[in-house]
DNA sequence: CGCTATGTTGATCCATATCAATAAGTGTGG
DNA sequence: CCACACTTATTGATATGGATCAACATAGCG
């Protein structure tokens, strides 16, 4: 236990909105329970299905989330520093619904379930965050489901471009920050579909370059995209 | 305000587990705020986009919860009594993410927001209360993109109608409990598309007769819908 | 008793998946 | 450091699931 553990995660993890506000004693307690790991890249983390003793808190790295039924496999979604990720299972003290693997060499917080639950019954400014936390994380699914259910993958992949272009601060060019098969996956098509569907946006002014993405001109792409704060927007 | 308020509601909304373990006092100051109001079918009762005022609950009735964009709609969710509704916008003091409208004639509580979020400041089981529905709406949303994702349509209606027939009581005929188009949105395909479905079906024992299903052999249905608690068991 | 919305069926079209082949990286071990 | 193996990306050919369009049947409902 506390492997590799060094208190100075501590000031970056006390940031997270969900800890910031929380009474200091109960911060240290959580802390002491807490242990880190550092882990290679392709490890899988947690399996779905499997009971949830752990929140885990991503420091450095990538995490990918993912689904199986009947065999296929479906990505989820991707944490990136510094986020929590499998709250509900935690709180819910319920089955993981989704699985986790790293995607490259990864630094990660666990912190016991219930220890997570013990602190939350007596912290009410972490029972507010946790509220507050799960409110952006199920807005953020709703959004995802509004986007799969009612955009064709092009237009999916036209609205995850203009909010990448955004994320990456706005210039015409920039990377993907992961693999295409990935990409793919998560915008639930194949990936011979998602090669296509970079052709099919060259019209709008997007070309693909290796992993460089250049968009000629943002407005046009966004005529096609017709992006909207509803679905694109997850930071409310 | 209060129009048609009758305390003879304020059993069934106290045994809702979100308000069954706060204090009386808050939950008396809560019902203080709330009026009721009886609608007629098909009156669109919220719109995505606007901001959140009130906190909804269904006491009898059906309310559709639906999204739309660039001129189409879908279906994500079928409210009935009793319980709540979009519980994170008022969280979060955010934009409605979906639309609602009766599906027939509703009787439905209305709670001031601002009172929900300065209650929720003060009572710690109603925070733990929320805590927990948000966790379950979060875990259910997941569960909806996993069967989106994972599942052909086919694959979706025959899991669908496993979890009706379960839910109506396990006999081997039942009725489908809203309109086909509807059910069609909600599988996310058209209404044609499902009527052909249903025929899909026939070889694994599935007959329609008008709104009523039949099912031959559950274990036959089952062979085919390889059915999972991790998609298909919407209660954890 | 019509009127209107819903459901079914058929014909066709389109988007996307699948299969197959090749090219281009990427990492590994000799 | 290079050769080899393996994974990923692209492209083409084809198959198929599902959408669309159109016609008709049916069932609620005023």
């Amino acid at each position: 236990m506390h492997i590799g553990f060094s208190e100075s995660d501590y000031p970056d993890i006390r940031a997270l909105p969900l800890f910031a506000e929380m009474a200091p004693d109960h911060f240290q307690s959580l802390m002491r329970g807490a242990y880190v790991q550092t882990f290679p890249p392709h490890i899988e983390l947690i399996t779905e299905g499997d009971p949830c003793d752990f929140l885990h808190i991503i420091m450095s790295g990538s995490v990918d989330l993912f689904a199986s039924w009947n065999g296929h496999e479906t990505c989820m979604a991707t944490v990136r520093p510094i986020s929590t990720f499998i709250l509900a299972a935690t709180i819910k003290d319920a089955q993981y619904l989704m699985s986790a693997r790293t995607l490259e060499k990864s630094r990660i917080v666990l912190l016991p379930s219930q220890d997570v639950r013990a602190i939350f019954d007596v912290d009410h400014h972490f029972a507010r965050a946790i509220v507050n936390e799960l409110a952006i994380c199920y807005r953020s699914v709703v959004k995802v489901q509004k986007d799969l259910k009612l955009r064709t993958s092009l237009e999916r992949l036209a609205n995850y471009l203009l909010r990448l272009q955004a994320r990456s601060g706005g210039g015409m060019k920039f990377e993907l920050s992961f693999e295409k098969r990935r990409l793919a996956s998560y915008l639930g098509m194949t990936p011979e579909n998602l090669s296509r569907a970079f052709k099919g946006l060259r019209p709008y002014g997007v070309t693909v370059d290796g992993n460089t993405i250049s968009i000629g001109d943002i407005e046009d792409l966004k005529r096609f995209a017709r992006p909207s704060p509803l679905i694109d927007d997850h930071s409310t």
